[in-house]
DNA sequence: CTTATGACCTGATAGC
DNA sequence: TGCTATCAGGTCATAA
């Protein structure tokens, strides 16, 4: 998504925005899981959200990515710093639509570029939203600094160091955004099964070797996805409308029943951590590692 | 402190 | 056709 929003977005100068729903957006006065997201802590009036803080007048500079939050990074006037942090949750997409085009459902925040082509912030399920950053250091500190390591560029010696601290399941840890920052179910499930390790297995009771193995897969497994434009189930579109092309290419998500690639074995459906899960119970063999 | 669990939402699909 | 039940890519508050 990030490298589809910059080849057109970066350098666009935005000249307004439109918030359909407050309550996707968060400012840093509201509660800290978002004034939506909570509805047994929503008490009194949520503060008017502000164009200026949306990147209202100003000029896209950049796009930065870590884990699943993006960071709109803007510039309004000499030396001010403006950004909006973005998290797709499972249905969020950012979309370009032409002047005179209909946004899709669901349209919760559209800017306005001075082109007259708008970006559209949309999501039906609303797990996604907007979070305001009134600087840089908001960014940092408050944001990123709770995140792991970008999965993508993670090193194995920081991989086993933060693995060796958790006993929870293998997988659980890798959906951990703290541990790791940027693997979804998806990816995790192809992961590790590239790396032959079993999703139940203790984080805390893989050997050096396997959690090497593994931090090399996370990033095999990520590279691949960008490569094919992401893994589209159902509702992933890139900014431009293009579906992702990895799920194809998915060798266990989404393939219990079927036979693994590697061994022909039946696929096994289960749940880890509340979570869909699916392995090869002969190449993911608890017992080894 | 860590870990487990239910809640938050809507839409697609399957089954009757 | 229309109803109900089930499931889904993620995270957060709360309880244990």
């Amino acid at each position: 998504m990030r490298r589809s929003l910059a080849s057109w977005l970066v350098g666009a100068r935005i000249a307004r925005v439109r918030v359909n729903r407050r309550d996707v957006v968060t400012l840093p006065s509201d509660p800290a899981g978002g004034y939506g997201r909570n509805p047994g802590k929503r008490v009194g009036t949520p503060a008017r959200v502000r164009g200026a803080d949306l990147l209202s007048g100003a000029t896209v500079t950049e796009l930065r990515r870590r884990g699943k939050q993006l960071c709109i990074v803007g510039r309004s006037g000499p030396g001010a710093w403006r950004g909006v942090l973005v998290h797709l949750g499972m249905t969020g997409g950012l979309s370009r639509v032409a002047r005179g085009h209909q946004s899709p459902a669901h349209a919760h925040v559209v800017w306005t570029l001075e082109s007259g082509e708008r970006l559209v912030f949309a999501d039906a399920r609303r797990f996604g939203g907007l979070w305001t950053l009134e600087d840089e250091g908001a960014l940092m500190w408050r944001h990123w600094s709770r995140l792991g390591p970008d999965a993508l560029g993670v090193r194995a010696p920081e991989l086993v160091r933060r693995l060796a601290r958790t006993s929870r399941p293998i997988k659980a840890a890798l959906l951990d955004q703290g541990v790791l920052a940027g693997v979804g179910n998806i990816y995790a499930d192809e992961a590790l099964f590239l790396a032959r390790v079993h999703p139940g297995v203790r984080a805390d009771e893989l050997d050096g070797d396997t959690v090497r193995r593994l931090a090399g897969c996370v990033r095999r497994v990520l590279r691949e996805g960008i490569e094919a434009g992401g893994s589209t189930l159902r509702d992933f579109r890139d900014s431009m409308g293009q579906p992702g092309r990895y799920a194809k290419r998915h060798r266990v998500y989404g393939r219990a029943g079927e036979a693994c690639r590697r061994c022909g074995t039946t696929i096994e459906g289960t749940s880890v951590g509340q979570r869909t899960t699916a392995f090869c119970p002969v190449c993911q063999d608890a017992g080894g590692a």
